[in-house]
DNA sequence: AGAAATGTTCGGCA
DNA sequence: GTGCCGAACATTTC
C-alpha cells in the first residue's frame, strides 16, 4: 500500500490512539525486517508511551518517552492496526497498552523496515532523505529537480531529492501534468517543473483528503485504470504499459509529451 | 503454473 | 560522482 499518501492515512488513523498510552509490552516475529534486537526493543518501549507520531516520506517516526524514536517503513505491504482481541494476519510487532488496546505492524511481504534510534534528524541523514513532498517548498524543488540528469520519472521516485513519491504517484502525477514520463528533467524548463510541483501537491493532496479510497478518486486520474490498453480519463488516447527501472510503467502516450 | 505487486539496497558497469 | 541495470529480499493474489 503505502506512499505518502497511504502513510500519512496510518498516521492519522493511529496517531490519536496509540499516544499517551503505557506500554505494558510487546511481541514480535523473527523475521529480518527488525533492524533493533528484540531486547533493545523491549526495553526502550515497556514502561514508557508514545509522545507523537510524525512522518517524514515513507516512513513513521514514534516518539518514545525515553526521547528515542520508534521508525517504520512499510515497504510494499506494510499495514497499521490498532485491534482489541485478536491479532491480525501477518503481525510483526505488536505493541501492548496497559489500557487494553495493543498496535500491529503487519507486512505481507516483509519488505518493510523497524528500527530504534535516538535521533531522528541522524537518521534522516545516514538515509539520504530528502524533504517530504508535501512540505518542500518551490524553490527548493526546482533546485534540486535542476540539478539531475536523468528522466522524470526516476527523479520523483527518487528518495533523496523528494520524500514519499512511489512507483504509482510518480506515474500519477506525471500523467496529470502531460509530461512523458521517460522525458529527461533537463528537457523541462523552470516553467514545466513548476507545472510539476503543482501537480504534485495536487494529486498528493487529493489522495490524502480522498482517505485513499481509489474508487473516490477523480474520474481523470490514472489510478484504476493501470492496465495496457486502457481508455485514457483525459484523452482519447490509450494507455500504455513500459517498464522502467524494474518497475512498471503506466502512462497516455497520446497527451503525455 | 507463472507473473506481477504501491520499496529499498547493493554490486557492477558505463 | 551520476545514472542505469539486475538481483535480492518474501509472499500472496490473479
Amino acid at each position: 500500500m503505502p506512499e505518502l499518501p497511504e502513510v500519512e492515512l496510518l498516521r492519522k488513523k493511529i496517531s490519536g490512539k496509540a499516544t499517551g498510552k503505557k506500554i505494558s509490552g510487546i511481541s514480535r516475529d523473527k523475521s529480518r525486517i527488525f533492524q533493533v534486537s528484540e531486547s533493545t526493543l523491549r526495553r526502550h518501549l515497556t514502561g514508557n508511551k508514545f509522545d507523537s507520531v510524525y512522518r517524514r516520506g515513507k516512513y513513521l517516526f514514534f516518539q518514545i518517552s525515553n526521547g528515542y524514536f520508534l521508525v517504520l517503513h512499510f515497504g510494499m505491504t506494510g499495514e497499521l492496526e490498532y485491534f482489541k482481541g485478536k491479532e491480525p494476519e501477518f503481525s510483526r510487532l505488536v505493541v501492548c497498552f496497559s489500557e487494553g488496546h495493543k498496535l500491529a505492524y503487519t507486512s505481507i511481504r516483509k519488505l518493510g523496515k523497524v528500527y530504534i534510534v535516538k535521533d531522528r534528524g541522524n537518521f534522516i541523514n545516514e538515509k539520504k532523505l530528502g524533504p517530504d513532498a508535501l512540505r518542500i517548498k518551490k524553490r527548493e524543488f526546482l533546485t534540486r529537480m535542476e540539478g539531475k540528469r536523468g528522466i522524470a520519472k526516476t527523479a520523483l521516485m527518487d528518495q533523496s531529492l523528494v520524500s514519499g513519491i512511489g512507483n504509482v504517484y510518480s506515474d500519477e502525477i506525471l500523467y496529470q501534468a502531460g509530461i512523458s514520463p521517460f522525458r529527461k528533467i533537463k528537457s523541462l524548463g523552470r516553467k514545466r517543473l513548476g507545472e510539476v510541483y503543482k501537480t504534485m501537491k495536487r494529486v498528493l493532496k487529493t489522495a490524502v483528503r480522498k482517505n485513499g479510497e481509489r474508487k473516490e478518486f477523480p474520474l481523470r486520474y490514472l489510478i484504476g485504470r493501470r492496465r495496457e490498453g486502457e481508455k485514457c480519463g483525459i484523452c482519447s488516447g490509450k494507455i500504455k504499459n513500459r517498464e522502467v527501472g524494474g518497475r512498471s510503467c503506466y502512462y497516455c502516450p497520446e497527451h503525455q509529451k
